[in-house]
DNA sequence: CTGTATCCTAGTAGATACTG
DNA sequence: CAGTATCTACTAGGATACAG
């Protein structure tokens, strides 16, 4: 039972890392409303539900800065901007399925294990 | 391939569930470190580097909760109590292997990207 | 249309001391 | 050993107003 394994098993640090990217409570949504193609700012402000003004810029900078989508302006009057996943995003969506469906099998059982947590208090 | 609907193409709320799951600095250290087998209280703060003693029980309390994993509490002079990972917590461990890979095959890039973007400014 | 700037709040987390 | 209790600090994020 116990090894004298005393390191951790994986890789510790890449799956830090990995979270850090998509940590923030709207990185997500905007790589999924970005996945069919170039989508203007206004369109995902419409799309992600609930996102402010300022922490679309946000997270948009910090996507863009890490290179999982890049911004295109158009010298346009009214301005337009496009932003467009890299194939690292569309990667990193990818590698979310397994989750996705982690989550989708076992949503049911956290939601009634929380409860019966809760009534055991 | 995702058709070319407007609206969101997957399951957004699936794996924004998800998120909030493993959201929080110590989860996936802590489901890391048990992934070996059963382990104590004290092990834990070892093996969790840096993890204080307050975020630890506050983590496991949430892990528990949600049934990823169970407490054991052997009643014997000192006090020993084991955390062991439900089935849930591996198959979520197992899910984020694309995650893992994809943030080892582009760590090095997005560093980059980062370095290259501070620069512009 | 596409943002910035400012102010403010709430939740997350660290440090430390104490306890069954 | 395995926690709990406090108290504090930091930051993500919301609301709102303004600007190129």
């Amino acid at each position: 039972m116990s090894q004298s394994h005393t390191d951790v098993p994986d890789e510790p640090c890449s799956l830090g890392e990995v979270l850090e990217q998509v940590s923030g409570k709207w990185t997500i949504g905007i790589i999924m409303a970005a996945i069919p193609g170039p989508i203007r700012f206004t369109e995902l402000e419409r799309e992600v539900e609930g996102i402010s003004r300022r922490m679309l810029t946000l997270t948009l900078r910090k996507l863009e800065r890490d290179g999982l989508l890049v911004r295109t302006v158009y010298p346009t009057v009214p301005p337009k901007v496009e932003y467009t996943l890299t194939d690292i995003a569309k990667e990193l969506h990818d590698s979310f399925q397994g989750l996705i469906t982690w989550a989708d099998r076992h949503k049911g059982t956290i939601q009634a294990n929380r409860t019966a947590y809760d009534r055991a208090e």
